[in-house]
DNA sequence: TCTGGGGTCCTAGGACCC
DNA sequence: TCTGGGGTCCTAGGACCC
């Protein structure tokens, strides 16, 4: 059976929840930004658009498209909180909801659509409530799969619905550029276009043995994305699928090379990342540290672990121990801290005293950091360290999950 | 004032074991 | 002395997503 697929996109999410809450900001060109004084555009307004400003740009290439452009100081609990009342709205009509990312959510509405009338019915009573409700526009796209209803939705942008089927997505493909297709990046396309591809009607053309000389594997891939082809099916919140890794990384006001502050860092980082492990119930098996240097030459060096562990101070020693043996060719620009083989926590009692001691002063830690938002308690060699507020990840979950 | 942060998936090469 | 082959795990890097 045909399945009837929804993809809700937030239009520009942060800075929309900006400019509801503070009508100073309404109808003007606004850009949310991280904390960091190296930060980027997180989000910016449509107003900001129209200058040509986008995400990822830094506040210097903003301010030069737009010079009245406002920046705004992300703030993350005013998002997640929205995130949790659209989903509320959402749950009116169907429980097949999979969260993609803090403000997009694909619904299945397959076997609920008959109580509400049509997809478009559905797709208008929910603009309609996050609207009256909320004072946040949505756009929507309505399909058969979960690849067709995100290019829909694309499609809608701003603040519309567009419905992709069998009868129109010949004509809409014919024209539209193969980077439109979720899981077209930059590289592949630059590929494509050397190859003469633009559009994805041109992509059909091509056979599918074609691409998978080129491409491998994503050849064939390619050739079902361009001809609609997607079985993914909507994987609702909280089913099967669990968390792969969890890590922090953070880039420094400025460089450095000194060993002292980066390990101080790298105990900040593993803080945090024991910290999720644990109030997550995971234990890792391997950890990894992220180094970025001045040139932004990037790379990583991952560590199996004898036991797997969610102790701040074992995560810290072996991230501690992998940075010891790099030898730093110049200043580093960002670190990161990541624990991989998750599994879930068993028996958090140890055989041995030390361990168990451990458990417990953890254990406590988080209780008291949990209670009051910022660390209020951490490990002594971390006081007085530049404190850095955490912009919150596009990629958030209401329930820490992501499902892909 | 160049260039954030948190993820997943895939690939390729090497180590190691039987 | 002429040294196979299959399976699995580990590591690093890259592409892609929001």
């Amino acid at each position: 059976m045909k399945k009837v697929i929804l993809h809700i996109d937030m239009d520009a999410f942060f800075a929309s929840v900006e400019q509801r809450d503070n009508p100073a900001l309404a109808g003007r060109p606004i850009a949310v930004i991280g904390s960091n004084q190296r930060t980027v555009i997180v989000s910016p307004s449509y107003e900001a658009r129209r200058f040509g400003v986008k995400t990822s740009m830094t506040r210097h290439q903003a301010m030069l498209l737009c010079p009245e452009i406002v920046f705004v100081t992300a703030q993350s609990d005013k998002y997640a909180y929205a995130c949790s009342q659209i989903l509320d709205i959402l749950q009116a009509f169907t429980p097949d909801i999979e969260v993609y990312s803090i403000d997009e959510f694909f619904l299945d509405i397959t076997a609920t659509m008959h109580l509400f009338g049509s997809a478009k019915k559905i797709a208008e009573a929910i603009r309609l409530n996050i609207h009256d409700k909320l004072g946040l526009n949505a756009s929507v796209g309505v399909s058969y799969n979960k690849l067709l209803a995100k290019f829909a939705s694309d499609m809608a942008k701003p603040n519309g619905i567009f419905i992709l089927d069998r009868d129109n997505i010949d004509d809409v493909f014919e024209h539209a550029k193969v980077e439109q297709l979720c899981g077209i990046g930059k590289k592949t396309c630059q590929r494509l276009n050397l190859m003469g591809i633009q559009t994805i009607g041109q992509l059909r053309q091509c056979s599918p043995g074609m691409l998978e000389k080129v491409f491998g594997v994503n050849g064939l891939l390619l050739h079902n994305m361009a001809n609609g082809v997607d079985l993914m099916p909507v994987i609702p919140i909280g089913s099967s699928d669990h968390v792969k890794s969890i890590g922090h990384s953070m880039t420094f006001q400025q460089d450095t090379l000194q060993a002292k502050l980066l390990s101080r860092y790298l105990l900040e980082l593993s803080g945090m990342v024991g910290a999720r492990l644990r109030r997550s119930g995971l234990v890792s098996g391997c950890v990894r540290i992220t180094l970025r240097y001045k040139s932004f030459k990037t790379f990583t060096v991952q560590r199996a672990l004898p036991d797997r562990t969610d102790d701040t101070k074992k995560i810290y020693h072996t991230a501690r121990s992998i940075l010891s043996d790099i030898d730093l060719k110049e200043p580093v620009r960002l670190l990161g801290v990541t624990c991989s083989r998750l599994c879930q926590q068993s028996q958090p009692e140890s055989l041995f005293e030390q361990d168990n001691r451990r458990y417990k002063l953890n254990q406590t830690m988080d209780m008291i950091n949990e209670r009051f938002e910022c660390p209020a308690v951490c490990f002594a060699s971390l006081l007085g360290q530049q404190e850095h507020k955490k912009v919150i990840s596009p990629s958030w979950q209401p329930h820490g999950k992501r499902n892909y």
